[in-house]
DNA sequence: GGTGTATGCTTACGCCGTAAACTATGCCAC
DNA sequence: GTGGCATAGTTTACGGCGTAAGCATACACC
């Protein structure tokens, strides 16, 4: 047969994967799709990678590799640090919006995501936290990269929005949401209010660490529902 | 034609719709499925619901729903208000993991959904927030139930991980990864770092609105990418 | 030349959401 | 009653999906 001009690897598999994510989005991301992206039929790619869910794992590796840089980590202090890993991982995901469904959905432990979590669980020791409030530490860094992240990528645009959004733009509906039709026309971009969690966090874990922030709230074991 | 024994309702599908989510998750939830659930074909539901999206966004709305309850929200200040709210969200979507995906991918605005920003909304008001920073804090509250929830629900368990978590416990990597190596034996429950989370974040939006919260790490411009 | 192995193609299966057309039932005005 | 019409559910079918199984080609090495 044929061959084509290039021989199908992993690599030129994996490459075109994100290239079609980046130009059309996560849906668009067929096996099928795919093959012919590259010339090929879709079986083909089975070649090179085991099923879809390899390749996606493949994509989200390739998205975390590049957290931790070797140059990207200053020379700082521990928040310094910490707050440079974070605001590159915001960057990186907001710029490739189909990647945080990928890296948010499929926590796979591979080793871009080993060395970010070592980056930002050495900072906390180094800085005096003790082994269980790092731990702590990374899951609430880490819950802030993706999930703040994650919410602020799928927030839906007000343009997006329904025939309510209007009305409560326009005061119709001050009476029922009196709150939210005072702030609704509040505007801020991602960056500058992820900044503004990545501080909150930031110190907050310092006051954790330094035994400044009073448990007030309880456990909330009583909020706990029982459901139907 | 024989009637069934009680007509199919847009109400019977969505109680069917999220019976079979809880039961057997989300990836079991198909139209044909859902049919023969009800004892009808998948074709017969489309009477009752426009699509499939509609259904999904119905099911949102009812988990979202009660986040609310009247009596749910304490008469307390601010904190304990605000520290209700999330969690109970928190125990809600804990309690229904397929209800995670949903309601953080879907993100509709309905009744529910506008009644818990509003309530957070002028919780913060009443605190003396600015209508900046109110809003800036709806969406650090809401990044918080939503994005911190989402990433506990989906961390992997050390069981269902690969060889390298093994590698990790057993002490194998300490060179590559020393702080991971030392935090990795700690454990914890979600609902007791979700309130240490809650606590954090209800404390930190107290000292951002008093001032205390010095900007220490710039806009992390720096860091945005020039993706290839 | 012959053989082994890697690579890609063809076909097919069982899922999915849903459009379109059809059938069976219940109700109501005449 | 009876004709007409709305409602509820069925049947069939289309185009998509991921991928299992088997076949065809092409090259490397003897």
């Amino acid at each position: 047969m044929a061959r084509s001009r290039d021989a199908l690897t992993h690599d030129r598999v994996l490459q075109a994967a994100l290239a079609l994510a980046d130009s059309e989005g996560l849906e668009a991301l067929s096996m099928r799709r795919l093959g012919t992206e590259l010339g090929v039929e879709a079986m083909s790619l089975y070649r090179h990678v085991p099923n879809k869910e390899a390749l996606l794992d493949a994509m989200v590796d390739a998205i975390v590799h590049d957290w931790i840089d070797d140059e990207a980590v200053p020379a700082a202090d521990w928040r310094g640090r910490i707050a440079a890993i974070m605001h590159r991982a915001h960057a990186t995901l907001l710029a490739r919006p189909w990647a945080i469904e990928l890296v948010t959905v499929r926590p796979r432990v591979g080793d871009g995501r080993l060395r970010y979590a070592e980056a930002i669980t050495t900072a906390l020791l180094e800085a005096g936290f003790t082994p269980q409030l790092a731990h702590h530490g990374l899951h609430i860094v880490d819950g802030t990269v993706m999930g703040f992240t994650a919410q602020q990528a799928r927030r839906p645009s007000a343009a997006a929005l329904g025939d309510r959004v209007h009305a409560l733009y326009n005061g119709d509906l001050t009476a029922d949401y009196p709150g939210i039709s005072v702030t609704i026309r509040e505007h801020h971009d991602h960056a500058e209010e992820y900044s503004l969690m990545v501080d909150l966090v930031i110190d907050g874990l310092a006051r954790l660490r330094d035994g400044l922030l009073p448990p007030r709230t309880g456990s909330g074991a009583s909020y706990v529902l029982s459901l139907a």
